[in-house]
RNA sequence: CGAGGUGUGGCUCAGCCCGGUUAGAGCACCUGCUUUGGGAGCAGGGGGUCGCAGGUUCAAAUCCUGCCACCUCGACCA
């Protein structure tokens, strides 16, 4: 294998695809378009895991789990829901194999045709709400407020390693209330709480707004989002909260008693976001070195590199470290000690760095004669000696600013990178160098298709702050109904 | 689904045209010694039914036929 990546100038895909291997981050799957999730890779998950069902927790939600397999009679019963996915859903048709007559390898027993085809989830959706007619009777069963972290399938033609799988794990939040204002509240809310750990664990600046009607999801009354601009100027759409209407309760006849004895259906939303945000931190963040990891996120927060001659060498390193790391330690800052022999330290300088840890610290004869320790920043690449004795508290401290670099690096590219364009002419010249275009649009999906025909561009979201007085259509020249950003997308 | 291409140790590939010792290289792996502050050196070693099936031939990785898989572009999808 070759020594580095490719560089992110030469092939940004083939630098993407580099970087998770190298990093040994995911590998490929037996089955086409499916992924094994390494452990270093799933490290980094179930971290961005933690925050989000922290925050899930904190307002009010609890975890549940529902069944992998939906029956096919259920998928048809939301019509724009079937639409939105019939043609990426596996279908299990059978229940047993057999003996090859030809006495090689096995068969699909024919005889075991199931009566009525089972789909695996490409989402929950359709098998909560059959749960959620049971559970709901009146006003005092609402507000409904679960997750659940599960695996999905969508057989998808074009893979790409955590951005695109066809099956993948994610999060799906699903919640009925009795009103629409509550509902919407909490499709808002929500979306707040992927822009916060979006912006504040893994460091990616995202905006925040409301997807077109061809954007939309299958059954949703309104789709909002968080986008996030990666390092090639594409956008990826980061996270989805959808305000469902009644959609749902009408499709599986979910009715509640209000408290004036009346029946009702119950508003509902879902929200999700998935292992993809993997592929956006690597997307944001790395450089042609490999990956960088904000330390909130980072599985490994400080490499300690112990350099030595022997074995006695090894034993002076780690007590002249043992005060350091139990102050490390209780400060709950995540370190590991790279104690492999016959490994160089020239070696295990770039690996590290491959794989995105923070800070690494080298400790050799010289840094102990000093009492120093030698320190390499990763989002930087500045190298410098602290004393021994305050490392620790030094430490946390740049951890910290790491934190915010990376954020404030990654917010720096996108506005460099975010455009107005004065007219149609300029808008194509924009996109074909990449980047976000915020301009107005008439409204009218005519507009949009054919934008999107022209310059394979789609509108990525209408902001909140949207504010379209004054403006006319980048296309049709109309007055514009909406401020929006256009960009060509994942 | 249309067009083109590729299948040889874990990976990247040479060998194939023009059939002929025991099928090679680099990287990776294992062992030993020397090393260790930016991807170490030397020596030794393990690992391949040459995608599968059939055919031609005294002889097939190499020639022929069929099949399978994968890749690229298009189509499709977001």
């Amino acid at each position: 294998m070759a020594k580095g990546v490719t560089p992110k100038s030469v092939d940004y895909s083939k630098w993407y695809t580099d970087v998770i291997q190298r990093a040994e981050l995911a590998d490929y799957g037996p089955v086409k378009g499916t992924m094994v999730i390494r452990p270093y890779g799933y490290g980094i998950w179930e971290n961005m895991k933690a925050a989000f069902d922290l925050r899930f927790k904190q307002t009010g939600h609890v975890n549940a789990y529902f069944p992998l397999f939906i029956p096919k009679s259920f998928l048809s019963r939301e019509a724009q829901h079937v639409e939105g996915f019939a043609k990426e859903c596996a279908v299990v048709t059978h229940s047993r194999l057999m003996a090859s007559p030809d006495g090689r390898g096995v068969v699909v027993d024919p005889e075991s045709k199931l009566e009525e085809e089972i789909i695996v989830r490409p989402t929950s959706e359709t098998v909560i709400w059959a749960q959620y007619k049971k559970w709901i009777k009146s006003y005092r069963d609402l507000p409904l407020l679960i997750n659940q972290w599960a695996n999905v399938v969508r057989w998808e033609m074009r893979t790409r390693l955590f951005l695109r799988t066809s099956e993948f794990l994610w999060q799906e939040g699903h919640t009925a209330h009795a009103t629409e204002a509550e509902a919407r509240e909490e499709a808002r809310r929500m979306l707040e709480v992927y822009r916060e750990v979006a912006e504040d664990v893994l460091a990616i600046p995202v905006l925040t707004g409301s997807k077109s009607e061809s954007e939309r999801f299958a059954g949703a009354v309104d789709t909002l989002c968080i986008e996030a601009m990666m390092g090639d100027k594409k956008a990826l759409q980061a996270g989805t909260s959808h305000y469902l209407g009644q959609n749902f309760a009408r499709a599986f006849d979910v009715k509640f008693q209000n408290e004036k004895n009346e029946e009702e259906l119950v508003y509902a939303t879902s929200w999700g976001v998935s292992t993809r945000l993997v592929g956006a931190v690597i997307m944001t963040h790395g450089d042609d070195k490999g990956l960088r990891l904000p330390p909130r996120l980072a599985p490994i927060q400080v490499v300690i590199l112990p350099i030595i001659r022997s074995d006695e060498d090894d034993a002076q390193v780690k007590a002249y470290l043992k005060t350091t790391l139990e102050k490390l330690e209780s400060a709950g800052v995540r370190v590991h000690l790279d104690d492999r022999k016959k490994i160089s330290a020239g070696f295990k300088f770039n690996e590290w760095e491959m794989k995105g840890v923070p800070l690494r610290m080298e400790v050799g004869p010289r840094d102990m004669a000093n009492q120093k320790v030698f320190m390499a920043r990763r989002d930087t690449g500045e190298k410098f000696a602290l004393e021994i004795d305050s490392a620790a508290e030094k430490i946390v401290e740049l951890l910290t600013e790491i934190q915010e670099n990376l954020y404030r690096q990654a917010r720096q590219f996108r506005e460099a990178n975010t455009f107005r364009a004065k007219d149609y002419g300029e808008f194509k010249e924009l996109i074909e160098s990449g980047g976000f275009i915020k301009c107005g649009w008439d409204g009218t999906p005519e507009t949009e298709a054919a934008i999107k025909e022209e310059t394979k561009a789609t509108i990525r979201l209408i902001p909140f702050d949207s504010d379209p007085a004054g403006k006319v259509c980048i296309y049709s020249g109309r007055p514009a109904k909406y401020e929006v950003i256009f960009a060509r997308a994942y």
